[in-house]
DNA sequence: ACTCACGGGACCTCCCGTTCTT
DNA sequence: AAGAACGGGAGGTCCCGTGAGT
């Protein structure tokens, strides 16, 4: 009596890579079009597979977002920020390094779509506590992680500066420097950034001295 | 039960005022909820308001959008950062003085929202190039006008220090701060930032000497 | 006191048996009230059914126009008049009995709604290329039906005549005598135009030998 | 306190040439896209004038809508076909010098968007008694138009046909064949059509013997 | 006579969730 | 576990009409 389902997708039993693939595609829509502007049918259809399927996974759009933010966002600032900042020489070479990659890896894109926890944080932290304390953790643990590298290369040296408190401002200035670049749609303010933070950090030593500064903020 | 305009109401054609106070509900709305969490009804309720005018003034939810940044993001840099930081003594006392009253006011209002420019600079920069040109015209405004404040100091001094980048790593540093600080609920890293900020635009003169940085940081 | 689904309701998956409810509901409202006339809430409700049910099986209300004219207009076309007219004695013969069925129902119904085609085609095919070509479709198959059972007759006679284009003056002067009326709400019109047409194909054989025209038009 | 109003703009007091500019954009607009498709603003942004003005010469849509018919559809089949054809030598003669007219300007203007009436009467006849009346009036004008002027003709010949029922039949298959040619976009119907109807009202005399028929419907 | 401001409401769309079904 | 069908409802837009004001 229904002589449909010719058109039927095939089905393929496979719980972790559907959720591996549809946390890729939320945390990629998320971090381009915001939680709010994205819909589960975006994601569900990117991710070439149906609600059912979604649902099983994550009962709500919440679910999903927390899970991004958890296991998406926070390992993007492990392997972005704290890994490379660990296992450079100095702690301020470090994160110069991080500066200088991803500023060019930005270049290279020639978009700036901002940083995914700055963008989530925003948008999320006053929307439910559940939001706020997940995100609060990743800033936390970025912070931490920064200031506990930075701790073990103050101790000689004009050491009168707060580890954490350094820790904090370059957080901040980061996180900042991505909002203007987002808006700019240039790396311009991260290179400034960083080439004022080296004031404080000490100046960069060798590699990329300084940021050359092009008055033409492209376009 | 409700104020509606009573029963068998009067009109009164206000066509300034209505604007005004749509702008005014729908600034508040999108810096407390977002843009896109927040819904035209919602506006036009906690305005007081019929659908019919709203379409009248704002025909579309963007233009609203539009308006509000221009309109009222705009006047709130304004207010808080470039009028005050213009009439300073100095430039940096300025600065000081500005990230000391918005935290006072975070404190006594014991929430915090965020910057009305950084929440929907991240929302809405990558949703539309007009939504993206009228946030980077706001933070222009900002930065130019710190940099013009910040040059007319720095005659003498350890001048090495270019005014515009200096003011780029302040907007950054506060924009950054205040994510932070969003996701936080606690006005603590703005005081961190404003401290170490203090080390590169010389120490603090007198007044908030330091902030004292408590180890609880709320709730 | 309204028969939705009980309070505690069943859900019953019948995807074909909503499809064909829509369709059948939608064909009727759109031939009744027109297609812009008629809103989507209003095929909803008088199909029992919700708004996201309709959305499966038709994103917009255009699928459910274009669905409309392929799979009911169409047939509804291939019912009264294609497959009277094939099995039909004579074409001539055919054609007559299918104006003297239809102008019996609007006699009977006492109210002329008109030709679906026709109504739909005026309608829409400006609005948008789609229904233009839905709706050609319809008329082209109609059309050559009736071409080509006409050739088969046309053999001997004054076969001086083009099927073809005898098929196209027998639905044009039907389309446009339904206009009428439908504007008159009176089936002279029909009658009148066929009667006429037989000059053309020869004169009516038994049955109906002519119209009894009378002077009252209703109303 | 409002020094807005510089926007304003200018007012010409002119009722009459105002009346005249709605209902030729309303006519226009009508049949292009028909009449519920067309908004009010749609007209008046067309027509220059603003809600106000249009409010005073027709208070609802449906009496614009009415006037258009009354007004313009009626002047329109007057100019067209009812003027032609009474001035022609012989009623045929005249009948075909239309059909070829229109043709002509069809295939100039390379669209179709058929006949004034024949839209308007299929999208409004049932909406409302009063538009019904109105198109109904249309109808009976043109049609009696046509027989009278087939009446003084009919004198000798062949005269055993009923001008009434040929005037029906000559209107029909006009606004029939027009539908077609809407939904073909081609002036092929009505050319066939004039055509055949030429077997009925005695072979075309000089002038444009017969339609060259294409194979190819235009595009 | 005409402009602007506004009142309400209904339009189509589409969203998030959930249930039936395989 | 996954696919498909479905429940409701709210989303932004825009519509027609009418008020105030010139």
């Amino acid at each position: 009596m229904s002589e449909r389902r010719a058109a039927g997708r095939k089905r393929t039993n496979d719980p972790d890579g559907m959720r591996r693939r549809v946390l890729d595609v939320a945390a990629e829509a998320f971090q381009a079009r915001g939680y709010h502007a994205t819909s589960m049918h975006e994601i569900l259809s990117a991710a070439g597979m149906t609600g059912g399927a979604l649902y099983h996974h994550f009962p709500t759009k919440k679910d999903l977002g927390l899970a991004v933010i958890r296991e998406r966002v926070a390992r993007e600032v492990n392997t972005t920020w704290i890994e490379p900042v660990q296992s450079a020489r100095a702690a301020s070479e470090g994160i110069f390094e991080v500066f200088d990659a991803i500023i060019a890896s930005l270049d290279e894109r020639g978009a700036v779509q901002g940083c995914p926890l700055g963008n989530l944080a925003l948008e999320l932290s006053l929307a439910d506590p559940d939001f706020r304390a997940a995100v609060r953790e990743v800033f936390e643990t970025w912070r931490r992680a920064l200031a506990e590298r930075l701790r073990t290369e103050r101790r000689a040296g004009k050491g009168e500066t707060d580890p954490e408190a350094l820790a904090t401002l370059i957080v901040a200035s980061y996180s900042g420097a991505m909002a203007m670049a987002k808006a700019e749609q240039s790396s311009e303010p991260l290179k400034v950034c960083a080439d004022e933070l080296a004031r404080v950090l000490g100046p960069r030593t060798r590699k990329g001295q300084e940021h050359a500064r092009g008055a033409a903020s492209s376009r």
